[in-house]
DNA sequence: CGTCGTGTTGAACCTAGTCAATTTCCGTGG
DNA sequence: CCACGGAAATTGACTAGGTTCAACACGACG
């Protein structure tokens, strides 16, 4: 079989088999792609958006503000990711979304998709299955925050970024390219910049992961994974039929 | 209009509108209820449930235990709640879901479901939404534990909560019936027990809220939720073509 | 009347945040 | 090739928010 060129089926095929026919009606969708640098907004909380939008190259980041000028980073979007689906149906965004790094981005109008989804109930189930996949991610985040001491959250989100990417093949033998800043990670992992620094070096010392000029690698993954608490399962990077 | 009975309709029609013939399709699913204990599991975290299912009355928690076992409950489910269409399409369980309380639970057949929502695609979308909330929530519930100080994120909790039962007309005045212990607050909050019970103090005297045996009373909503930054639009309370 | 679960309190401890300074890295222009 | 400037990483010192441990009070229940 041929490398898939098009995004949505490369997207939807992670979780199920498409058929001819359906792949064709994915090829029928008017995309139009556009390029981002980091930090400009894709959509901004309060929008009604008439697009939903998936992420062809580089990062976005879901975002909350705070009053107070803080801010949450609630999710990460890798190529492959749809990074608003919700608009499609929720019509208000309740939160922005951002490139987190120069990214590619392809537009699907509300009303293209619409039909799609009306018309092939199978690809409607599969990009329903996207959302779920993203709320399995956040509760994992929910986790973390709530519940591990910030050395082992940051070993369990190197696992979840390695994993994910490495599920679509972006990552590079046991490193991955991830260009984020450490004041970005603290956004991600709610801790302070300085303690970012600090975690980081503690896992370094700890001889689990190098991480320099936007280069992640991993030393030791079962070992990552094992003080994280990390189990792949609710990635659901596995064709099933659904 | 007399009161919606059917716990199923009563739940989409939160979000839009229904056709009398999809009231019908819904009224003629297969429900089972059954009646759970407080504690008891309603799914295990790695089953692949054959059906899925509503909250009648009562509440219910997604939980995910750790192995050190602490506990960190992901989200909270309220009367009218799915508490899994997950497993409809994600197949497997990445969590646990269990009463909070003692409650009672509406049982339906994947298969049934799956007919339903291959042959209406309205009704298709509208329970895609509830997702779509949930995700919204574990949003909400992410940016309070990444970065806002305890007190202020007991207060969106509260808000959230008060909100979404006064949604449902489960509110009794300004105040909620929410028979939670410290420990589980703690589980909900990533917090540890005593600073729960500290934090519900300082709330106490700040007058925001009483909180005695199971009653939640909040004193000045304003107050609170702007102390907490709470925006309730993320929980999509309203009704519009979806 | 004893026990257990829950709420409450105090004190010691520790993880993580804040503030401020310093160093490293990197791109730009001369 | 080097000097400069700005962003990012790193470090130290101090503080604060939150955890832990232990004790005690109270009520429900057997």
């Amino acid at each position: 079989m041929a490398e898939e060129v098009n995004p949505l089926i490369r997207a939807l095929e992670q979780y199920d088999v498409l058929s001819d026919e359906e792949r064709d009606a994915l090829r029928a969708l008017p995309l139009r792609t556009r390029l981002l640098q980091k930090n400009e907004e894709i959509i901004r909380e309060g929008d009604r958006p008439t697009h939903s939008c998936l992420l062809v190259a580089g990062f976005a980041a879901r975002t909350q503000n705070l009053e107070d000028g803080k801010r949450q980073i609630t999710n990460l979007h890798a190529p492959g990711d749809f990074v608003d689906l919700h608009s499609l149906l929720l019509k208000r965004m309740d939160h922005n979304v951002i490139a987190f790094s120069d990214c590619e981005v392809a537009f699907i109008p509300h009303g293209a998709l619409r039909e799609l989804i009306d018309r092939h109930n199978h690809l409607s189930r599969l990009l329903w299955v996207t959302t779920l996949v993203d709320a399995a991610i956040d509760r994992a985040w929910i986790t973390c925050l709530g519940r591990r001491p910030a050395i082992d959250h940051l070993a369990h989100f190197i696992c979840e970024l390695f994993t994910r990417l490495k599920g679509r093949g972006l990552n590079d033998g046991n490193s991955i390219l991830f260009g984020a800043t450490q004041v970005e990670l603290g956004d991600i992992l709610g801790m302070s910049t300085v303690h970012v620094n600090r975690t980081i070096q503690d896992l370094r010392k700890l001889g689990l992961i190098d991480w320099e000029a936007g280069r992640v690698t991993i030393r030791d993954f079962d070992r990552l994974a094992d003080r994280a608490g990390f189990d792949p399962a609710y990635l659901n990077q596995w064709v099933e039929p659904r």
